[in-house]
DNA sequence: GCCTTCCCATACGCTACAGTATGGATTGTG
DNA sequence: CACAATCCATACTGTAGCGTATGGGAAGGC
C-alpha cells in the first residue's frame, strides 16, 4: 500500500518533539512544572513513550539545556555579525532586537532558563556560557568601533545587563513614550 | 509552677514568623517550592499550626506578596532620600546598593517573586507597584540634578534595568576587574 | 507469512503535598 | 480551681506526578 498514514493516526514522535514541546512548557509555566505526564498529554501521548526517548525526566531537562544554549549562541553570532564599518549599526540592531517586546516567547524562555540556574547546577554551566558568549560578541562589536579594551567592556556589560532588565520588568505606564526612551538609551549604550 | 519554659520546648509561631520562613524558602527555592509542610518542618512545628495562622497557601502567598512590597518601598524611598544639592552622591549610592552582590539573599527574593510574577496576577501587581515607585524615586533624583523630563525618565529607566540586568547574569569570568567596570557604568548612567 | 525491532498504552506502587477533622496541651481569666 | 481561649499534633482523604513492568500494534527484513 502507498497511502499509509489514513486511518490510525498513530503519533510517532522523536526525541526532538520532546524537546521543543518542554521548551513550550518551559515558556508557559516554568521549569518546575516541566513534568513528563503533563507533557506526554500535551503531544497526545502517554508517559510509556517518555521512557522510551528519555531515561527520566533529568535526561530531558539536560537535553532541553543543551538544545537552548545551542540556539541561543547561533542567534547572537548571526545577530552581532557586521560588515567593517558597519559595527554601530549592528550594535543598535542588537540592542534592538533583544530589547523589544515583540520577542516575547523567547524572552519567557529565557526567563525560565535564567529562573532554572537558581537551582540547578547544570542550568547554570549553561547560562553562564551563554552569557560569555554574548557579551564576547557584544565586546568585539565595541572594539571594532574604536573603543578601549577597558570601556568596550564596560559598555558590552552595560548594554547585556540592561537589555536582560527591560526584558524582565514591567514599565506599566511609567513613560507615556517608551519608544522614544528606547533610542535615546540605545543610543548613550552604544555612542 | 513558675518555671514553665523548661520542659516541652512548646514552640509558639505568629503570623509573622511564617512569613519570614515563607520568605526564606522563597529566597532558597523559589516560589514553587513555597509550601505548607516543608515551610513547617522548617519552622519545627506541623501544618496543625499553620491551618490555624492562614486560611490556606494561598493566603499565605498574599501575606507574604505584601509584606515583601511594604519592605521594598520603604527600603527605595529610604536609600533615594537625599539633601538638596547631594541627589549625584545619592544617584551613585544607590546604584552601588542595588547592584553590589553584597546583598544577596534579597537578590534571591527580588529574583524569586519576579518569577513567580510570571504567572500569577496578584505577584504581578506587587512588582508593578514596586518597579513603578523606584522608578519615581530614581527619576525624581534625575529631576533634582537638573535634567530635563525626557532624560531623568530616560536614565532612571537605564538605571533600573541595568541594576536588575547584573543581579540576574552571570558575569563569571568576563572581566579581571569587574568593580572598575561598575564603578564606570554607575558614572555613566548618573552623570 | 513470520519474526524482530520500534514505539506507544495500560496498570501498578510509591512519594509529596493540600486540606480537614479532631483531640491535646498550654495560657490567660474569673 | 474551673473554664474558656489559644495554639499545635495526629490521623485521615484525595490528587499529582515519577518511575517500572508488561503487553500490544505497526513496519520492515527474511
Amino acid at each position: 500500500m502507498e497511502n499509509k498514514a489514513a486511518k490510525t493516526n498513530r503519533v510517532v514522535l522523536d526525541r526532538d518533539a520532546w524537546i521543543k514541546g518542554a521548551i513550550a512548557i518551559l515558556a508557559e509555566h516554568g521549569p518546575e512544572r516541566l513534568r513528563v505526564e503533563v507533557l506526554a498529554k500535551r503531544l497526545g501521548v502517554t508517559k510509556g513513550s517518555f521512557y522510551w526517548h528519555f531515561k527520566d525526566r533529568h535526561d530531558l531537562q539536560g537535553a532541553v539545556l543543551e538544545y537552548w544554549k545551542e540556539g541561543r549562541i547561533r542567534d547572537i553570532r548571526k545577530q552581532t555579525q557586521a560588515a567593517p564599518g558597519a559595527e554601530a549599526e549592528a550594535l543598535l540592531h542588537t540592542i534592538e532586537v533583544y530589547s523589544s517586546a515583540r520577542n516575547r516567547k523567547g524572552i519567557a524562555i529565557e526567563a525560565a532558563v535564567r529562573d532554572w540556574a537558581r537551582r540547578d547546577a547544570q542550568a547554570v554551566a549553561v547560562v553562564e556560557e551563554v552569557d560569555a558568549e554574548r557579551l564576547r560578541c557584544a565586546f568585539r562589536l565595541f572594539l571594532a568601533c574604536g573603543l578601549s579594551i577597558e570601556e568596550a567592556q564596560a559598555r558590552s556589560l552595560l548594554l547585556y545587563a540592561y537589555v536582560f532588565g527591560v526584558s524582565l520588568m514591567r514599565p506599566g505606564n511609567f513613560a507615556g513614550d517608551l519608544a522614544s526612551l528606547r533610542t535615546w538609551i540605545a543610543a548613550h549604550i552604544a555612542r
